[in-house]
DNA sequence: ACAATTTGTCTCTTACAAAAGACACCTGTA
DNA sequence: TACAGGTGTCTTTTGTAAGAGACAAATTGT
């Protein structure tokens, strides 16, 4: 038998770290795996492949499921055998953009930075001691460097999360950095301490630019947002292609600094 | 002792409908209670008076509380006593738009609709047999009649509401309707079979225009949008003042009827 | 047509999460 | 100062939800 039938058209993802071999599980932590497996195959799935990637008993999943889709946490797909999210998180999610001046207005910030610019620019947190993407707009090249929303990285693939960490304690820093976040995706290995290094560097300096790191042919300009003074509670950023000229760079660092700055100032 | 302390600046959150007196409540349960209590008070609470709102006991609603920010789905608000929705509910929403063709296109067609006309545009869908407005977009007037994002209303109050039901059975719309439904919010009352007619009419003419219902001020024109052919899967509807001259409304009924059509084709 | 799976529903058992309640700790105020 | 009210954390008990597994029905492939 074939394993994880169905997804296989993708690197198959782990099935859920096991804690304690047969343990059982708390409902709720079995729904919150159920999000972030559906968060990260970004479909709609069948219950019993579900079960499988989340490693929970069928008959659990069954249950767990109905009461979501009961809920409108999740939604049954079109054929009627798969399921996804539902109407009622992207309800709760609204709820929470309308709570949150720093996120709405960010990303109006973004959509225009990146109407103004042509290129691909971002709006990035912290979420639970991983960079993620909150809001993305796309820019107007060819071929768009695009990174769905929502992704996760690690911080220090990235320009954005040299300047998430400014002001941390060492120690923190290195709480929040595994050994493998150290490993760049083309296998070269960074340096803890060059990291960190980097870290103070863009603190002062209030901005951050990374050249391929994620990828061979991107270049990423961060700037930091900040709620009260010091505390970096966001970036923007753009990312361009890596041979853009000196100048052009620093004329969009102007520029995304100026919003990142006006987004500081009311949060 | 006063009940619903802390909140009494609102019309007084029923305590949740008491199942059975004493009885236990499962964990999955309290977490879509809690959800569902923060999407109707749309503010952070504490985590006291969240419980007292919920009617759970205090030691559950904190470990609950706890899970469920640990896994960002909450977040403690600004003075760090509060909690309020969290950045993983707005990603979950974000993957539901990118995964919902006719969400996606439908917030494109309210907001330029609403650009196109200044008047208040919405997109409504069932939810969990209530009328809900997904999506809207607030128009250009002075004074602008603009309801939440989210917000559930009866269904014979709306035009949408008799369009959304056109091609159920009648039993089927009786389940959906209650005694309480059917009063409007000036103490009138409508009569069941009036409103079934409505529904028929609604079908067949293809839109639907109610006037002073949910308030003495405003005209509601709403048309249908079609997943499958004859299953109506969302409306799209204006919200103009009462005395919008015939001529006014017939145009804008023409814009509105437009839009709806164009969503209807691929979804 | 016949296996071989998978799906959705159901039952029963017991490990464990929900609830009760006690605790120390902060307020504000009388 | 003592009090009344709220937080946030712990421990203990027990009702019950998670899980194992069996089942018929639907779906696959050969």
């Amino acid at each position: 038998m074939q394993d994880g039938i169905g997804v296989t058209d993708r690197p198959d993802i782990s099935p859920a770290e096991d804690k304690t071999p047969g343990s059982r599980e708390k409902g709720l932590n079995r729904v919150l795996e159920i999000f972030e497996f559906l968060h990260t195959t970004q479909r709609a799935i069948g219950i019993g492949d579900l079960a499988k990637g989340v490693n929970a008993p069928r008959s659990t999943t069954y249950t767990l499921v109905r009461s979501l889709v009961d809920a409108g946490l999740l939604e049954m797909a079109g054929d009627g055998n798969r399921v996804y999210f539902g109407k009622k998180l992207y309800l709760y999610g609204m709820d929470y953009v309308r709570g949150n001046d720093l996120l709405r207005r960010g990303r109006q910030e973004v959509d225009d930075l990146s109407r103004q610019t042509g290129e691909t620019s971002e709006l990035c947190m912290l979420q639970s001691g991983r960079y993620t993407i909150v809001h993305s707009s796309p820019g107007t090249r060819p071929f768009r460097i695009s990174s769905a929303t929502g992704l996760q990285i690690p911080l220090p693939w990235t320009a954005s999360g040299r300047l998430l960490l400014a002001g941390l304690e060492r120690a923190d820093i290195e709480d929040m950095v595994s050994e493998d976040d150290l490993v760049l995706p083309d296998g070269r290995r960074l340096k803890l301490d060059d990291f960190i290094a980097d870290i103070a560097t863009a603190k002062s300096t209030g901005y951050c630019v990374t050249s391929g790191l994620v990828d061979a042919y991107t270049k990423c300009l961060a700037a930091p947002v900040f709620s009260v003074p010091g505390k970096v509670e966001a970036t923007m950023c753009l990312v361009v292609p890596i041979d853009t000229s000196r100048e052009k760079t620093d004329e969009l660092l102007i520029l995304l600094r100026q919003r990142a700055a006006r987004l500081s100032i009311a949060a």
